[in-house]
DNA sequence: TCCCGGAGATTTGTATACAGAAAATGCCCT
DNA sequence: AGGGCATTTTCTGTATACAAATCTCCGGGA
């Protein structure tokens, strides 16, 4: 939930928390799978203490669920739920794209524009996990430029819950060609200093994606 | 971070995370001030284990951070921040309230309207703790109007986060009943079926909300 | 007077044990 | 074969103990 600050409390159960996290996000866990805290304590060479605490604040967090039977799970979303963490992402993401275009610095710009560049090297050479950082990495910088940290972690934390999901829509390269592509048309409309320009180009670029998404899961 | 739905994972540790997470958002423990685990064991009748629970829990929900020193505080906020966060605050409420307009049932109206007469009947009590509970029922079911449980829980995140600062805001009976009386001004651009009005609505009722606020703070 | 170091107190993080609840398995009867 | 009940196993939540880290206070020296 905070960004960058001091070290959260506890070392051990903040390592498993974010190494559970990253593989949960990269779909090294799937959706629904249990984690048993036993194993879990195994593998990470600690008793369940911390085991349990970083598996707690997951379920804060809505990355884990407490499921129908014992045991925590990888949140599940049916396909209705998912269409419906996607309305809301798409709205969120239609208002990043508005206060950017408010916004945006040579500064900011130029970050982003770097960004874009990644993600066109990353398609172009046919690289899915470098694709995937690029595409993340973009976006966040289109976060980034609102300057508002609050803002910047609702989008973000969408991000983090929809990856392993959006990852599934890129069938070859092509389609990472293609996503790069359109990052182009909707930069043209967020560097066009009207806000509701960028924020229709960024609806219209995220149902599409969106759509994609639904198709593959 | 959800609604509605299955016990959370354990009794005490759950009792304590609510008991606290309420405390807090009516201002009774104060943003910086330090939570001692030995002695909330102590309050609450158990050992310090289900304390840390509910700590960490709160922690990763944004609500408690550690802070310089040992131990968690009540999380804190300068000025700018706070600024900031009702910045962010400011646009979802205003999403929240397009989103409601556009979709509002007879049935989630009569639950607004409900939650309105309740805030009416505290503020006229004057009746501060009964009209904190009824003011956040009554934005809450606007949220749930919008019948999408992810933007539900981040308008009531940031409820949430920000109930203690909000909370100063009222010095006397009077502010109450004014309070309650602007939500009737907001229902009217709610219920207009016309979601811009509805949205530059809830944009003119927070913002009057968050002066008062930063004043207070 | 101020600063530093050491000792004691306090707090944090974790391991382990235990009790209770839930789930799985096995057995018996229809 | 299927269902119900009893027993066993497994898991969850919590209490307690211990070690390490941090904080506070006091005394001594410059």
């Amino acid at each position: 939930m905070d960004g960058s600050e001091k070290p959260p409390r506890g070392s051990a159960a903040h390592r498993v928390e974010a190494a559970l996290l990253e593989e949960i996000a990269a779909g090294g866990i799937a959706a629904g799978e249990r984690l048993d805290e036993t194993r879990l304590a195994e593998r990470f060479g600690v008793s369940r203490t911390p085991i349990r605490e970083a598996l707690s604040r997951l379920a804060a967090q809505g990355v884990l669920e407490s499921g129908e039977g014992r045991g925590m799970r990888v949140a599940q979303y049916s396909r209705e739920e998912l269409a419906q963490m996607f309305e809301a992402m798409h709205e969120i993401e239609a208002l990043c794209a508005r206060l950017a275009s408010q916004r945006l610095t040579l500064l900011a710009r130029s970050q982003i524009e770097v960004a874009q560049a990644e993600c066109k090297a990353a398609a172009e050479a046919g690289d899915l996990p470098r694709y995937l950082r690029a595409n993340e990495e973009f976006h966040l910088s289109i976060y980034r430029a609102i300057e508002n940290p609050y803002i910047f972690e609702i989008a973000a934390d969408f991000r983090r819950r929809t990856g392993p999901f959006r990852a599934k829509k890129f069938a070859d390269a092509g389609d990472l060609v293609a996503s790069a592509e359109s990052h182009d048309d909707l930069l043209e409309k967020i560097f066009s200093a009207n806000s509701n320009i960028a924020a229709e180009g960024m609806r219209q670029h995220m149902a599409a994606s969106f759509l994609r998404v639904l198709a593959a899961n």
